[in-house]
RNA sequence: GGGCGGUUAGCUCAGCUGGUUAGAGCGCCUGCCUUACAAGCAGGAGGUCCACAGUUCGAGUCUGUGACCGCCCACCA
């Protein structure tokens, strides 16, 4: 590997190369442990790619959630987990028959025309050519699953368990087959379930209109409705017992306007007195109240609708009409003949198809529904017991609030594309047989004029077995004893209840016999929502959509990592700024250098082993110091790993990496190794130990500049394939070093101080000047010891002790732990210098003035703990010598 | 109609079980092409922590009320 490394780092040279390589080597497939191998007693971690659907593209939410999933999973690699990703798609019914059907209108053929074989056979063509896009990103991206377990939910393995567990539910009853009302796509010509209808606020109308009393001309009574057509299905009008206004009317009829039938009024709750005339229209076949109520009151059920939203033959004059196109007339009828009441404007929600925004119609229908409640109450059950742990927790309230409140799941899809019901319908006797198989004969009585029900699955049914069945399910799988439960679940929290509630749900159901517990998994890490820099949604409409790999390509992936990682803290909305990834490209940038540095070193000296560990015990300060900084954050950024803190983890190695490592570290040991050549292989030596420990460190968050810096360092020879498969550091208590970190930290201090008023003098950058230094006997030791360190890093020639104070020396600093001054002769700005230190004055007197006030105070000196107290007693001592100081500096001003 | 979250520097965000002087990045100002890096180095300015009330020896942090912003759920005709 060649040192003649570009000045600049281009990631994009890079990264490819990496990508493919990770891909092809296999490095991060996992094969299910032989029992008593190494691999067998390894603690196993596993996460479950939530699959995009076949037809997605990536978008930053991806990005992001995979820049979690990833961090994660290398991190509990490098920590001695057998860790499995396992990837996969999603076959999306609705989304993607969609899309093939608006392909074929391209071609000007329809679905109906090609036949259902023929359609479905395109859909699979499709899914060919465009299927595979987001998982080829994710390679591109670098993510570190096992490539080998790649699923698809209409994989035959995985269909063979839908039908499975549809026939198990279904002989415990536990899914039941009936006519109710449902949402209805006019336009997908399907019902879909109650989470897939998005509500929207609709500035519509109320319309007042007169239904005659049979028998008594010019009386009405009058009902209000948003939705006018649907009264063609009337079949009663409701009233409260209790409403006094209609007492008269009780056990009366009512003649239904425009087709004239006779339909009765009737008590019922459902009429609420207080809102509008407080008499309603009841329609059981298109709302669900209504429904209801015509259960209660043995109504007939009037559908007035076909699948397209179109009024059928019940709708007599109006057959054939759209439904709005019916609203329009219907109103206009009624208008003349006189029957309206008046028209309010009336804003209210109005439920429109989560996939194509038609205005979704309530509409009875015969369906599959799973009989939900005893699935949510073991789903809850299990949260409450915390057998799966919500990050952010609050997630748990929402969850909770939704199992409580949830309501049967209507699974069937009046669509083409996905698992097909395994029912098969009796042409003779009308029963139903649910098989495992194709049946071939009625199971009641055996006649073969049997169909298989036209009807698909809910997508979401296939996904939410997931967890289970990519592991083999029903089979009694060694990778189902290993790998289930999933250890962890990241996702977004749209689709809490999508499909996180539904695999809870079939999961703790199915599973309830494994001897790992039945949760599909133990965690569940809920991230934000990536916007865009002004906060805005990112959406195709807006045209604020960011293409994460449009962003890479510009910035490195690494950055976009990064930039994600950093700003991904629990409980709030990321919003991507670009600003932010220039300066994490410019991080790259920074340990790509540091990296030229130490290879530009390495040539000079002509050979040193950058891989040969720890070369000896560190025997300089500065040794010393960096050591138990690697290994006190390394602790700390597994503490936030643990905790899910991306922010925190990638912060704390940002500054370590730049902030200590770059801007003190590498300055400080410049002169050893540019000195002799034994004293620069051995500086070398231990500089390359920290920098391969950062490299481990940053890899989970930037693993293509560390794996391509980590292989250049083992100059070809690596003892691994990756440095994903070395170990992470954890931080090791016996490299922590309190003491050098405090003689650091004075060391510091100083420099700073002198740099600070080399610049307040404004002292030529070429010039050096002598300083003073008053301080106790331990820091003149120890400035003297390091007095290189200090005068070549604060510009410095001649260090001169004194034991008099240099407070009104011009131009000094008083610090707590030393006083220093600047041996120059330049003039000092006096007003300048006297309003800085006023103002210091100013901070410490109010400072003071506090503290005193507190430890004045007896209940906080018997009610606070001691250690407070004491450091409230330190401070005050230190505040006064400062103010003294200050004091005695602005008096030499003068 | 229910439920949840947010409001801290010009911008984007941290701030753990209340505890001594509220932090970072970007931006801004000043000076440096110092042989790893100008995508850099050094120094600096900048905050009544939304408002009010309360609990407490002590509140950015806990409680209540209000304002503003946002999200989710819901069968009000």
């Amino acid at each position: 590997m060649p040192h003649d490394l570009p000045k600049t780092y281009d990631p994009g040279a890079i990264e490819v190369r990496w990508a493919e390589y990770w891909v092809r080597e296999k490095l991060f497939h996992v094969k299910t442990p032989e029992p008593g191998s190494d691999a067998a007693r390894q603690p196993v971690f596993t996460l479950l790619l939530p699959p995009p659907n076949v037809t997605g593209r990536l978008h930053m939410g991806h990005m992001l959630n995979q820049t979690e999933m990833d961090i994660i999973m290398r991190w509990r690699r490098m920590r001695g987990f057998l860790a499995l990703w396992v990837p996969g798609t999603d076959h999306a019914g609705i989304a993607t028959q969609m899309m093939v059907e608006r392909q074929l209108a391209a071609e000007g053929i329809s679905r109906q025309k090609l036949g259902r074989e023929a359609f479905i056979k395109r859909v699979w063509d499709w899914r060919e050519h465009y299927g595979g896009a987001i998982l080829a990103q994710m390679k591109r991206l670098g993510a570190s699953v096992d490539w080998d377990r790649e699923y698809f939910t209409m994989d035959e393995n995985l269909s063979r368990a839908v039908t499975e567990v549809f026939v198990r539910l279904h002989e415990q009853g536990l899914i039941y087959r009936g006519a109710y009302i449902v949402n209805w796509c006019p336009r997908c010509m399907t019902a879909i379930s109650d989470l897939e209808v998005v509500h929207e606020e609709y500035p519509g109308k109320l319309y007042q209109i007169r239904y005659p009393v049979a028998g008594q001309s010019g009386k009405f009574i009058t009902i209000a409705t948003t939705r006018p057509e649907t009264m063609l299905g009337d079949t009663a009008v409701a009233v409260n017992p209790k409403d006094p206004r209609y007492f008269d009317l009780h056990g009366k009829r009512v003649i239904l306007p425009l087709l004239d039938r006779e339909i009765p009024i009737i008590l019922d709750e459902l009429a609420d007195p207080e809102f509008g005339s407080g008499a309603v229209k009841v329609t059981p076949s298109h709302d669900a109240n209504d429904f209801q109520a015509g259960l209660r009151h043995n109504l007939p059920q009037i559908n007035v609708m076909d699948d397209q939203g179109r009024i059928n033959e019940n709708g007599g004059p109006y057959a054939g009409l759209d439904r709005y196109e019916a609203r329009e007339k219907i109103l206009h009828d009624l208008e003349h003949r006189g029957l309206m009441a008046g028209i309010k404007d009336h804003v209210y929600a109005i439920g429109k198809c989560d996939r194509c925004k038609t205005i979704v119609e309530p509409r009875l229908s015969t369906q599959w529904f799973i009989k939900i409640q005893p699935l949510a109450d073991r789903a809850i059950a299990a949260v409450e017991k915390q057998e799966i742990v919500f990050t952010p927790e609050n997630y748990s309230k929402t969850y909770f609030e939704w199992m409580r409140n949830i309501h049967d799941w209507c699974i069937s899809r009046q669509l083409w594309w996905g698992h097909r019901i395994p029912a098969w319908h009796c042409g003779k006797c009308g029963h139903i047989t649910v098989a495992r198989s194709a049946a071939n004969a009625c199971g009641k009585c055996g006649s073969d004029n049997i169909t298989q029900d036209s009807d698909v699955l809910d997508t979401w049914f296939s996904s939410g077995l997931l967890p289970f069945t990519v592991f083999g399910w029903p089979e009694k799988t060694r990778d189902l004893d290993i790998f289930y439960p999933t250890s962890l679940l990241i996702t977004g929290f749209d689709i809490l209840f999508f499909w996180v509630a539904r695999m809870i749900m079939l999961g703790c159901h199915f599973m309830a016999e494994h001897s790992e517990g039945s949760v599909p998994f133990r965690e569940v890490y809920i991230h934000a929502l990536v916007r865009d820099a002004e906060r805005q949604k990112m959406s195709k409409t807006k045209g604020n959509v960011l293409d994460p790999i449009e962003v890479t390509e510009k910035y490195g992936t690494d950055a976009v990592r990064f930039t994600l990682a950093s700003m991904a803290s629990p409980g709030t909305d990321i919003a991507f700024n670009e600003s932010r990834t220039e300066g994490y490209r410019a991080f790259a940038n920074k340990i790509w250098n540091a990296a030229r540095f130490m290879f530009m070193h390495l040539d000079r000296v002509g050979g040193a082993n950058l891989t040969g560990g720890l070369p000896q015990e560190a025997d300089t300060l500065e040794d010393r110091w960096i050591l138990s900084r690697l290994n006190r954050i390394a602790g700390s950024v597994n503490r936030s790993l643990v905790e899910y803190r991306f922010d925190e983890a990638a912060n704390t190695i940002y500054s370590f990496f730049w902030g200590e490592f770059c801007d003190w570290y590498l300055e400080i040991i410049k002169p050893r190794l540019s000195g002799s050549a034994e004293d620069a292989r051995c500086a070398l030596e231990f500089l390359a130990y920290i920098f391969e420990g950062a490299l481990r460190l940053l890899s989970p968050f930037m693993p293509f500049i560390t794996e391509e810096i980590w292989h250049a360092m083992h100059e070809g020879t690596p003892p691994l394939k990756s440095i994903a498969l070395s170990r992470y550091p954890q931080g090791e208590e016996h490299w922590l070093n309190d003491q050098a970190e405090e003689e650091m930290s004075v060391l510091q201090e100083l420099i700073v101080s002198v740099r600070n008023l080399r610049a307040e003098l404004k002292v030529e950058p070429r010039v050096k000047t002598p300083i003073r230094v008053q301080a106790d006997t331990r820091i003149q030791e120890l400035a003297q010891e390091n007095r290189s360190m200090l005068e070549r890093l604060a510009n410095v020639e001649g260090i001169e002790f004194t034991a008099q104070s240099l407070a009104h020396a011009p131009g000094s600093r008083t610090t707590t732990r030393f006083e220093v001054a600047l041996v120059y002769e330049r003039q000092v700005d006096k007003a300048a210098e006297s309003e800085r230190l006023k103002k210091d004055l100013a901070k410490l007197e109010g400072q003071l003035a506090n503290a005193e006030r507190q430890l004045g105070n007896d209940q906080f000196l018997t009610k606070a703990p001691p250690h407070v107290v004491e450091g409230l007693k330190k401070q005050v001592r230190e505040l006064k010598i400062l103010i003294e100081k200050n004091n005695m500096a602005l008096g030499a001003l003068k």
